[in-house]
DNA sequence: GCCAACGTTGGC
DNA sequence: GCCAACGTTGGC
């Protein structure tokens, strides 16, 4: 079992949204680091929902992989804004996920709250200059952060 | 909206 | 393979 977290725009794509459907596609990242976490990922691992350009910013949910990386559709379709003119049918660079809603944080860990906190200082999403959208978390900073949002659940640290 | 901190591209 | 120019992310 392995921990992430993952960023999205709350005005693009929402833990409200991923509640209301139960389930979602995490698609559109075109980044190759990212992209490599996204291909690591196993079902049934749980990710944290980072809300990113938001007032506050910070982890607001959790959610689990239900099914593994897949080839990512919207790159190769010309319509979509996700289209990657260099990615071919026969090599396709990006991948997507899917992801189960499994619950709201009863409070909303935000950034600052992350980076005030001494256990969380090596957490990848507190480092300076962190614009990576998808981060590996490690078991004693996922129970953390679960600690701080109030959040019944327990993860083997 | 600004801009620091990246990541990517492409000329050489 | 270097690196300047450019594009993007995301906190503020």
């Amino acid at each position: 079992m392995n921990y992430w977290l993952m960023k999205s725009e709350p005005d693009v794509y929402a833990i409200w949204d991923l509640e209301k459907k139960g389930r979602g596609v995490w698609e559109g990242v075109r980044n190759y680091q990212a992209r490599n976490h996204m291909r690591e990922m196993k079902r049934d691992d749980l990710v944290f929902f980072y809300h990113s350009n938001a007032t506050p910013p910070g982890v607001v949910g959790v959610m689990k992989i239900v099914r593994e990386a897949y080839i990512d559709p919207f790159q190769l379709d010309p319509k979509s804004e996700y289209y990657d003119p260099k990615s071919k049918p026969t090599d396709p660079r990006w991948s997507a996920v899917d992801v189960g809603y499994v619950e709201t944080l009863p409070k909303m860990v935000s950034l600052d709250t992350m980076k005030a906190d001494p256990e969380l200082a090596t957490m990848l999403v507190c480092q300076k200059g962190t614009r990576l959208s998808v981060t590996p978390v490690t078991p004693e900073h996922f129970a953390h952060v679960l600690k701080l949002g109030g959040s019944k659940r327990k993860v083997r640290a």
